[in-house]
DNA sequence: GTGAAAGCGCTAACAC
DNA sequence: GTGTTAGCGCTTTCAC
């Protein structure tokens, strides 16, 4: 006992009391405390109460490290995104969490801010944290990044595309379908020259996805190849405002226009009513997201509605299922998008 | 040896390689890897490259858990937020993260969706794995809230509020000011009948103090009390235009509006176009937030900006100062906010 | 239903 | 600069 003692380093031990302690004052073991708080029906509930007693006497807080080294798995799962910023991405986290609500899972989150570098060291630095799970967004990730989350031996969820190899689980829609669809409306509502404007197309390919699909399928359709305006910087109505300027300037004809976000369409109706351009007489312009906004302009925005909401809602359930054991690995699930139509258009 | 290993029961034992396996095949003891891992400095050069050369080779990856069990702390920060799709918050916590940028601490978020019930099972989860710092939204919290933090010890953020009395650190702005600084631009712009839209104030009691500074200010300034109209969800442009709407149905008189949110603001500005409106000739709108789309809209908006990112960046700062030791704790830090005039005052 | 005891894979104090 | 060694506070077998 005074040997104990006496052996025993100097370390910064926490002060918080420890199951042990709680043990002694119920007077049980600490292996039966650890089962009342994990799996309590395995506990007596007389024995139970004492237990809860002392944890309240003692203040008691489990401590997850502890425990998570010695079941060598955590409650956490780790969730990539490019940017918090973008409405998309925390609206799928959103869901991801509710739809995981009372399951005991965590999220951990890290922003790319697009660069795939980034994403390979979160990913890295996620995994040593031993996550029950790894959702990234996108298909196209660095080699190391891809080898990573294959050794991990944990399901790995890819979202906001489809993949035909996804890593192990991929839930989105297709961007290439998007464009196509606009497409089709733009003929429908006997549009003639039609036009694009993209934001951020150098680091988001899911942008420049959708701008490739509008393109190909005008040109399949019979369209003359639609003029395209790239802007820079990240979508904002300023720069949609700026895209349609420049759009009519090259080309007076233009007749309908598809942003690559909602927040670009905009722009682009504030300056169509600059321009003295009637919406959707003389200009039909449609944009991507259904973001809240949309319903509210005048007119309202014609737009495409992405699942923003269901990709998470739909991770959360296969991730249930598979940490249950109750499902099988693998997959592409597309959600798809559903059009929108309203006044702009 | 063979008694050792047929002692050793059989466990989920990572099939990962360890430190152990590193140290073996560099030729030196585990403490060395720790060393070369986490102050290289400490290493010869020809160790060190002999320990690089052998993570390489196993594909060695650190197991954080292990560290952070060991050291009894771990390189993450808590973040509770009550809505990570409002781009205010999203704002900060992406600063926050930009701050940490390098010094390798993870951040853990969690959405309370504006319920002190929430907010306290989040921190007490995230407290059970013994975070480095905690940062939460607001100054209200549950009882029980603030007492695990304070029982924590660790360093507490509260942010986007001030308070005289804050947990530990608090950094933000005062939203009753906000309402005040409306006023007198309002004033100064020849405004003569107030009205204030302000959605989800039952829930967001943020919203409500800028309404609150709002009303009070404009009392004292000798006004009549401004129309108030509460929408009862989120802010929403919607909401907005329907805000607007009732507020003229009540009265014709009504020649300027602040609006709790640019979103809402956004609605009304749509809202007086269908009315006949002129901006800002018959009726000025006022915004909050300075989003993105207020510089663009046709009038462009005047509204008021948050720091909100300057809040996450000066948490992130002041947090490396105090787990560098460098720095005293406790205060209240007013970043202050700017009215920024536009076209539609 | 409960207890004893052996780890989980690291870190940190101390010795050299 | 490097090695030895004793934990960190749990979970999990196995025995009863």
């Amino acid at each position: 006992m005074a040997e104990t003692q006496l052996s025993r380093r100097d370390r910064a031990t926490t002060s918080r009391s420890r199951m042990a302690d709680v043990a002694r004052l119920a007077g049980v073991s600490t292996a039966t405390v650890s089962r009342a708080l994990r799996q309590p029906d395995m506990v007596s509930p007389t024995v139970r109460s004492r237990i809860e007693d002392a944890i309240e006497r003692l203040s008691y807080r489990r401590n997850l490290v502890a425990g998570a080294l010695a079941s060598a798995r955590t409650m956490t799962v780790g969730v990539i995104i490019p940017s918090i910023i973008n409405s998309f991405f925390a609206a799928t986290v959103e869901a991801l969490e509710e739809g995981l609500a009372g399951s005991g899972y965590q999220l951990m989150l890290g922003n790319t801010g697009y660069s795939a570098a980034l994403e390979q060291q979160l990913v890295s630095s996620f995994l040593a944290w031993s996550p029950a799970a790894m959702v990234v967004t996108g298909r196209r990730h660095e080699a190391e990044t891809v080898r990573g989350l294959l050794a991990s031996h944990i399901p790995v969820f890819e979202m906001w595309e489809l993949s035909d190899h996804p890593i192990d689980t991929i839930v989105g829609f297709s961007h290439r379908a998007v464009g196509a669809l606009v497409v089709r409306h733009f003929a429908a509502r006997g549009a003639r020259r039609l036009g694009f404007i993209g934001a951020y197309m150098q680091h988001d390919y899911r942008t420049a996805d959708r701008g490739a699909g509008f393109v190909e399928a005008a040109l399949q359709a019979g369209f003359a190849a639609p003029l395209e305006a790239c802007l820079e910087d990240r979508a904002s109505a300023m720069g949609g405002a700026r895209g349609l300027a420049e759009l009519i300037a090259r080309d007076t004809k233009v007749d309908a226009v598809f942003c690559s976000n909602d927040i670009i369409a905009l722009g682009a109706l504030f300056e169509a009513g600059r321009q003295g351009l009637r919406v959707p007489e003389q200009l039909k312009i449609c944009g991507f997201g259904d973001l809240e906004f949309t319903g509210a302009s005048a007119p309202a925005l014609t737009t495409v509605r992405p699942p923003r909401r269901e990709i998470g809602l739909k991770i959360a359930q296969l991730l249930r299922e598979r940490l249950d054991g109750t499902a099988a690995r693998g997959g592409s699930f597309d959600l798809g998008v559903a059009l929108v139509p309203r006044g702009s258009t």
